[in-house]
RNA sequence: GGGAGCUUAGCUCAGCUGGUUCAGAGCACCUGCCUUACAAGCAGGGGGUCACUGGUUCGAACCCAGUAGCUCCCACCA
């Protein structure tokens, strides 16, 4: 029979994936096992798979199939986030495709489409992942507007409502005209942008209506003129102490405001002089409440001006902006405009640049939520990795701000709060208990109407670790039990305070126990010229492509390969070529093995001893891994595993094993090799399920049960190994490649044999290892005691000599020189060695082992010099 | 403006409490091989004043201070 020379991903993938699902490896529930938990961060509704989804999911992944092999009950949740503004903002533009405004639908009308929307499109990430190989329980799914989720929502605002956390109340806030909703400070990104001052002149007055001179302001927002219900300028500012108690008037609709005095101003900055605008603009609010200004706000919600603008009334504000500025320009007020850099904020959602505006809108006080949550972290019974975030966490947490909650749109859980027709207002589930609560409160119910706005959709994912498992509604059920806390939480840095923080306040509040015990933080995927992944640039590859061409096995190697926890990651698709050539060397020593023809022959010396080699070095292998694993340190454990496979099991047990061309293999050694292959296979099982699945199965392997499959294989156990017979192989690999390295300079053939001899002084046995060091270097005899003789070329492997008999082919004064050198560099590393050991300082207080080594090291250099010495006098006498 | 972090081979990164094993790994590169498992491969090899300057120490990639460059987070200066 003849077996493919490279691996083909493809048939492996669907088969086993069905198998997987067919067989109901991924499902859990509650059992008598240790759980292992994770919640796979819901992607919205509206996303396809991005790099960043493959990173984090393939991390899920590995860990929760190893948990599984492991003997843990694994549980891995999907599911899917509502993303109301992301989605609302998708459909909505869907609908305009289609010719239908928002405007003209009612909020039920509007809900159909949205839900309409999301059955298409909702699930198309969900089933990417499945050919990532996610081994979700997908029977778990969940949404995050599915009905026991949102009555979870409904019910946790009720209940921080009645524990005095929610409040409602105008502030300002991040108001993004395109969404037309505001934002909590969290989804406003600040970028610095090239705009313009413009220096604008205003009339000034006193009673008398007269305009006997001017004062200049500098704004970037001449737009807002219109809404200035003052000027400012500093108290302490000579410039301007003759424009105490005047009256300026705003330019173009000539409206007297009042000149006020207030050390806000920076008299540095621009003219001193500064226009407030209470209605559109922070600090110009703040401003306007010490001085008890008026509040004109001239902005409609979707960032066009309304008719308190008295001109230029319904033009969008930045195309306002320009129209000002040649308004004010043509009327003579512009004095100069020069250009400025600035921070702007936008909607982390859809882009816009946000305006602060004044609203009204529902807030979480979270100074005391926080307390719990941000001991929780500096405790470490919540563990970030890495744990430089700590710090940012408490930063942020220290200076928690309260959390505006309310969004003004429609698709979300909507906030239980009722009016009357009197706009009084009660917070209650449903419309019967909000008549009953305005009859209790002795208040007519007439004209009830629940409130408009819907939730943060950071409100009802903060309660995801605990709602799929409907840990909210039923505190005392199984699952929750069983699951929560969860284990490792998988998500990415930017989230940690819109999600992960929230996740661990509201699971304080619910349970008094954090929601996870471990936070992994991925980096962000960038491309190799360090840029982020955008649609704009271009420079987003298709996941499914990449799985295309280098197998999905392939494309998991290559993301974890080059991703520390907490670094971006340069992303190259040469890592997944790496990860596509692994699964292929993988492919190719099985099928080595495969064609292998037992025989009931003793194995050979150099088989038992590479057996009883590798066992050893797997242990010690395994070992690193765990460790590696422990401290989540996955890219590393993927990369001893890799070293393993390739070198130590692949490079040298293999080539070690191997029988001669056409001849069978000791049957034992045959069984041996299998069972460690085996073995192999489970430790690349996490990270390339596919590949070590299709092997497992082979009849290489022995006939198997339906359900004896490696993802449910038990993962192996490390045993102890021993040390000093790894070190004594590790010199026999040496010699190997010192003879090889000979080869390769002296441009011997590999197929030249070479007879060996031996000197050594260590106490390794050599002979043990002699027929395995022939077979790898090709050495056609071994013999031990004299390695000068004429016509040979030496080497030192520690302190035991060893010669290769060249026939002659050597260079005697190359060779005088090489040793010469070598002898030149032990006579400096001595040097060094000594006048350490001459330094009485250094005798005294370095630690006595570090002492003792330096001694050794000072004979050891000594022994060789002797050695090298001997060698180059043999050269001489020839 | 405040805070955190980074700078080690061409690239991406390891280097735990300062001292064997401390200058490492993978990839890339160079040389030689189409050796019947694998050229998506085999064998061998060359690359680094550990950003810079000073300090502490018998001893510094590692600790301290300063300098330069980069990154991220937070922040209401028109």
């Amino acid at each position: 029979m003849s077996i493919s020379k490279t691996y083909n991903p493809k048939d492996a993938e669907d088969k086993w994936y069905a198998y997987w699902m067919e067989q109901g490896f991924f499902r859990s529930v509650p059992d008598g096992r240790e759980p292992y938990t994770i919640v796979m961060p819901p992607p919205n509704v509206t996303g396809v798979l991005h790099m960043g989804h493959m990173l984090n999911n393939t991390i899920q992944d590995v860990l929760v199939r190893r948990a599984r092999m492991q003997g843990k009950n694994a549980c891995w949740v999907p599911g899917t986030d509502h993303a109301s503004i992301a989605t609302e903002a998708k459909v909505v533009a869907m609908l305009k495709d289609k010719g239908i405004d928002k405007k003209d639908l009612t909020r039920a009308q509007f809900l159909e489409y949205a839900w309409e929307w999301k059955e298409k499109y909702g699930g198309i990430i969900l089933k990417q992942l499945e050919r990532l190989g996610a081994s979700c329980d997908w029977e778990r799914t969940r949404f995050t507007m599915d009905p026991d989720l949102s009555e979870a929502v409904i019910d946790a605002f009720i209940r921080l409502y009645r524990k005095g956390y929610i409040y409602r109340g105008v502030r300002m806030v991040n108001w993004d005209p395109q969404g037309r909703t505001a934002l909590s400070d969290e989804e406003v990104i600040r970028r610095e942008v090239d705009q313009t001052l413009y220096y604008v002149k205003y009339a000034v007055g006193d009673a008398t209506g007269e305009h006997p001179s001017y004062l200049t302001i500098a704004t970037t927002r001449p737009e807002t003129i219109m809404a200035d219900t003052a000027v400012c300028i500093n108290p302490n500012d000579p410039r301007y102490a003759h424009l105490r108690g005047k009256k300026a008037f705003v330019p173009l609709i000539d409206r007297e405001i009042p000149i006020i005095e207030d050390e806000y101003v920076d008299m540095e900055f621009g003219t001193g002089c500064l226009k407030v605008t209470p209605a559109h603009d922070l600090n110009d609010y703040e401003l306007g409440q010490r001085h008890n200004l008026p509040v004109i706000d001239i902005l409609n919600d979707d960032g066009t001006l309304n008719e308190h603008a008295e001109i230029l009334v319904g033009e969008d504000r930045f195309r306002a902006r320009k129209a000002i500025a040649k308004l004010l320009a043509d009327a003579g007020h512009l004095e100069k405009t020069e250009p400025y850099k600035s921070q702007v904020g936008f909607s982390e959602r859809t882009d816009a640049a946000i305006e602060p505006k004044l609203s009204m809108q529902w807030f979480c006080r979270m100074d005391e939520l926080a307390k719990p949550a941000l001991d929780y972290v500096l405790n470490g019974e919540v563990k970030l990795i890495p744990d430089k975030f700590v710090n940012t966490y408490r930063h942020w947490m220290e200076n928690i701000k309260d959390w505006t909650i309310s969004r003004q749109l429609w698709w979300g859980q909507r906030i239980p709060a009722w009016y009357n027709a009197q706009h009084e207002w009660v917070v209650a589930k449903t419309a019967e208990e909000a008549e009953a609560c305005f009859a209790a409160a002795g208040k007519p119910s007439e004209g009830l109407r629940q409130e408009d706005d819907v939730l943060d959709t950071w409100f009802s994912s903060g309660l995801w670790p605990m709602s799929v498992f409907d840990g909210t509604r039923r505190p005392e059920n199984p699952d929750i039990d069983y699951y929560y806390p969860t284990n490792d939480l998988v998500t990415a840095p930017e989230i940690l305070f819109f999600w992960v923080a929230r996740m661990i306040v509201f699971g304080h509040e619910y349970r008094g126990l954090p929601p996870f015990r471990n936070v992994y933080l991925t980096g962000i995927v960038r491309d190799k010229l360090g840029r982020k992944m955008s649609k704009s640039l271009g420079n987003s590859p298709d996941p499914i492509e990449l799985m295309e061409r280098f197998g999905t096995d392939g494309v998991r190697v290559g993301m974890l390969l080059s991703s520390p926890a907490g670094n971006d990651l340069m992303f190259d698709e040469a890592y997944c070529e790496q990860g596509r050539n692994f699964a292929n060397k993988i492919w190719n020593a099985f099928r080595l093995v495969k064609g292998w023809d037992a025989a009931d022959v003793p194995a050979s010396p150099a088989q038992r001893e590479a057996a009883d080699w590798f066992a050893h070095r797997f242990n010690q292998a395994l070992a690193e891994i765990d460790a590696h694993f422990a401290g989540y340190r996955i890219s590393d454990a993927l990369m001893a595993t890799y070293k393993l496979v390739w070198d130590d099991f692949c490079s040298w047990y293999l080539e070690l094993v191997k029988p001669a061309y056409q001849q069978p293999i000791p049957r034992e050694t045959l069984e041996a090799t299998t069972t460690l292959f085996e073995s192999v296979l489970k430790l690349i099982h996490p990270f390339m399920p596919f590949i070590s699945e299709e092997l497992w199965h082979d009849e290489l392997f022995g006939t198997r049960e339906e359900t004896d499959c490696c993802i449910v294989a038990e993962y192996p156990k490390g045993n102890a190994f021993d040390e000093r017979e790894l070190a004594a192989f590790a010199t026999v690999q040496q010699v190997v490649s010192e003879i090889r390295n000979i080869r390769n300079t002296k441009q011997v053939s590999p197929k030249t044999p070479l007879p060996l001899a031996i000197n050594a002084s260590s106490g390794i046995d050599f002979g043990r290892y002699a027929e395995s060091i022939q077979k790898m270097a090709n050495v056609s005899s071994v013999s031990f005691g004299e390695t000068k003789q004429p016509g040979s070329t030496t080497f030192l492997v520690g302190t035991d000599e060893f010669s290769v008999d060249l026939a002659g082919n050597v260079n005697v004064a190359a060779e005088k020189e090489r040793i010469g050198k070598e002898i030149d560099y032990l006579h400096g590393f001595l040097k060094a060695v000594d006048a350490k050991l001459a330094n009485e300082r250094f005798v005294q207080n370095a630690k006595p082992e570090i002492v003792a080594n330096e001694r050794n090291k000072k004979a050891d250099a000594e022994a060789k010099i002797k050695i090298l010495a001997e060698h180059l006098q043999n050269l001489e006498g020839s």
